[in-house]
DNA sequence: GTAGATTAAAAAATCGATTATCTTGTCTAA
DNA sequence: TTAGACAAGATAATCGATTTTTTAATCTAC
């Protein structure tokens, strides 16, 4: 089966224009970053990085400041890029404002929806149901979850709104993911998938918004617990 | 009188790395693309910025795609970089979007500031009032009323809300500064800064949120009239 | 005339090399 | 010993030129 099948839900804000050499770096180290692949506070060796993404030194740059102002890297007066530093205090915030922002655009997501997202809600779900986690270092799985909450949140009517949402996962999973593998309360996180199809589905914004404030509580747990084994 | 004192609230985001000649650019075209200096849709021929900001080349891509992260350009495959076009649809969504994350940031501040905060706000309050509109096209008092709302809602305790805040602002002064001048209800505004103020001092986050919402208002039936004389 | 192919000019993206700045190790003087 | 000056090497930022792609004008076949 092909993966890569076109979902509803596309991801909003500067994935910049796709086939050159400066966004397909971009993407590529967007997904290292977010996945923990560099330590945290690490200067970035930019001769290093044309190598590992056999590009030059003008779109490896130019991708380089584009995270900076996404927020993925931090640029320092002639000093190059570093990894930005993690803190519990960041976490709080992060966690909070995802708080915040999804249950708002959840609640939107409801009252807008139609029978179209309400089908991708239902194939999102099912694809992350049955996605394999052991494949490809959980990628796969990492990116069906991405994509299921983005379709989640889709019709809430704010292109702004999805962009914070979108900064604010990626920030998120740079705790999330801290360290080797995925956590093991997945069933419990996947039975909260299933159950927030359903009161989707049933349009029950105000339980859904709690869910999701369980959903975000529990991932945040997570997180932290990651974070504070990674210290 | 030095109007480049320096105020507590410090500018949260992408600011880049000062001194190089890439985040002057950086600075200089936010400044020109917030001020309405571009035309909406229009393509940017980047041979006439080299010129225009006294740079090279490579800088100035590094500039371009800062701001397309940032939301201020939009870069499409191969064909450079357009300034973003305006939409009724954008616009209320921008306003909706300042509404809550500013009405929730300002709560937050009058929880959370301190009485360093209540005297930044007085000074910061202050200066806007005394500002000479008529002076470098209105830029100066623009400075100041960035810095105003900006000081209002800086110690809310989360650096992301500050950050989205920020963009929220960029994004609205596209509409608001449309065409000439300055709307004539500067007085109206100034009694609602004022008022503002004395809200913060006094606690009362329930009326100080209301206030908060009447002057987004406001602003947003200034930016709504100039987009509608503008198209 | 018009749709589609062709090609010359323009513009974008990238590369290789240069310049400016920082970093590190060493030396000197107190 | 240690603080500060200095120099050599490493790294960041920038420049000028090349390559690739798009745009727009022209041509050709129908």
């Amino acid at each position: 089966m092909n993966n890569s099948l076109p979902t509803s839900a596309k991801p909003v804000g500067p994935v910049g224009p796709a086939g050159t050499a400066s966004s397909r770096v971009f993407d590529h180290l967007r997904k290292d970053l977010v996945g923990g692949r560099f330590v945290a506070g690490e200067k970035l060796a930019i001769n290093a990085l044309k190598e590992r993404y056999q590009v030059g030194l003008s779109p490896l740059r130019e991708a380089l400041n584009r995270l900076a102002a996404y927020g993925l890297l931090v640029q320092e007066n002639q000093r190059g890029f570093r990894v930005p530093k993690l803190s519990r205090d960041e976490l709080d915030d992060i966690a909070q404002m995802r708080l915040e922002m999804e249950g708002m655009a959840l609640e939107r997501a409801i009252a807008n929806g139609d029978s179209l997202w309400e089908a991708d809600l239902l194939a999102a779900a099912h694809r992350l149901k049955r996605a394999d986690i052991t494949l490809d270092k959980g990628e796969e799985w990492e990116h069906l979850h991405t994509q299921f909450h983005r379709t989640l949140v889709a019709p809430c009517g704010s292109v702004w709104l999805l962009r914070f949402i979108e900064q604010l996962h990626d920030q998120f999973d740079r705790y999330r993911r801290l360290g080797p593998k995925m956590p093991t309360i997945r069933q419990e996180l996947d039975e909260q998938h299933h159950q927030l199809v359903e009161l989707a589905l049933q349009r029950d914004a105000k339980a859904a918004r709690e869910l999701m404030d369980d959903h975000i509580h529990k991932s945040y747990e997570v997180a932290l617990k990651r974070y504070q084994e990674h210290v």
